[in-house]
DNA sequence: CTTGCATTTGACCAACTGGTCAAAACAACG
DNA sequence: CGTTGTTTTGACCAGTTGGTCAAATGCAAG
């Protein structure tokens, strides 16, 4: 019997869910404070707390809509496809998510960095058995001789690594390339590299 | 006329640093405590300030001692050396240093992550320098034909990218491999990546 | 216009925060 | 032992924090 929201309920919550996805990606659960939040949000922290019951249930809301797809792009990677394309391909779309979404890429590293205290269970449940179950796919390429043979869990965190670099250390990127732009440099990188990694 | 520091004060100096990067890298500037640092240290908050000016005092001493031996293992390629031998050491150098100061490596995580306000400068002048630097030298081996040829910026951001992911992110690779350890295959797929990317 | 619900707010609170200070406890040296 | 400088502490403070609440305001349907 729950009511459909209202157009201002649509508007603050999502106001408010962008405002805490800034915040908190930049200085973490604990380093943000509600202030903050309905600041960047335009709305007084007794509003804020209108819409959401805590600083919590702020935090647990952005999780949530982050997990949900976080791991898409690993989900589309399709054991019938071809493999180096289907490998390239999943890099490539990390890579532009990192480009797209780097504050949702920045909030999950704030999470890991903290031991990740809100989403480990998942990470041993869900991630780990989507990660395997990806990880026998690339094994059995290796196996078949379509891909060279290399550890299918450490190929995949070296997409993630690689692909994340560019969202989580922006800035660092950003002063060593001085006015270069980052992602078309690195576009072409990781096509190279995974092409030389992979053949076999 | 500094006195030199007496062994009460060494021992509670080193405590308070090392208690110091244990909270900040996990909760960063912002999410840290005076009391968390304080009681990780064995002592009280004012005998904490008695030795540090303020809580910026300390983390000021954490950078800036990272700093210093951050950037070494880079430093220490050499245009001289085997360039594939001398990028691949790079690269296990820096594997090495996730493995033994991943609290290093994730207080520098959470600096980028925040903006890197305090140590951006650093970036833009002396991390540039010393990029541009050895990427020229990169750059020469590539067109001596003596490396494939890749851009070589995005070499380096790559060597950073799938180190310092075994450090930062570890609650998530250990939650991913179950418990297998994850250095060694790190350290063996390295090898491999960079030998198969850099070959001519 | 009015009634009823959704929204917003100012005032407030207890706990926590970074930091101060004077006094106490300790250590070392003659 | 006494004196002098070092180290430690309890009490304290002003500002901030997450959160509450009753009252005020806005608004849409009848």
């Amino acid at each position: 019997m729950t009511k459909p929201p209202t157009r201002i309920q649509q508007r603050n919550r999502a106001a408010i869910l962008s405002a805490g996805l800034d915040v908190f990606s930049q200085f973490g659960f604990r380093g943000t404070t509600l202030d903050q939040i309905a600041d960047a949000a335009g709305l007084s922290k007794p509003n804020l707390l209108y819409y959401f019951a805590s600083k919590e249930a702020i935090h647990a809301a952005l999780l949530e809509r982050l997990l949900e797809t976080w791991l898409d792009p690993l989900k589309d990677l399709d054991g019938a496809g071809d493999p180096i394309a289907e490998i390239m391909g999943y890099a490539q779309r990390k890579l532009t998510m990192s480009r797209d979404y780097p504050r949702e890429s920045r909030l999950f590293a704030n999470e890991i960095l903290q031991g990740a205290p809100r989403i480990e269970e998942i990470l041993k449940s869900d991630l780990k058995t989507l990660v395997d179950e990806k990880a026998d796919i690339i094994k059995a390429w290796a196996d078949a001789g379509k891909i060279a043979d290399i550890d299918p869990h450490h190929l995949i965190f070296s997409i993630w690594a690689l692909t994340q670099h560019y969202a989580d250390f922006d800035v660092q990127v950003r002063a060593v390339l001085g006015d270069k732009a980052p992602y078309d440099g690195a576009s072409a990188f990781l096509d190279t590299l995974y092409e030389k990694l992979l053949r076999p």
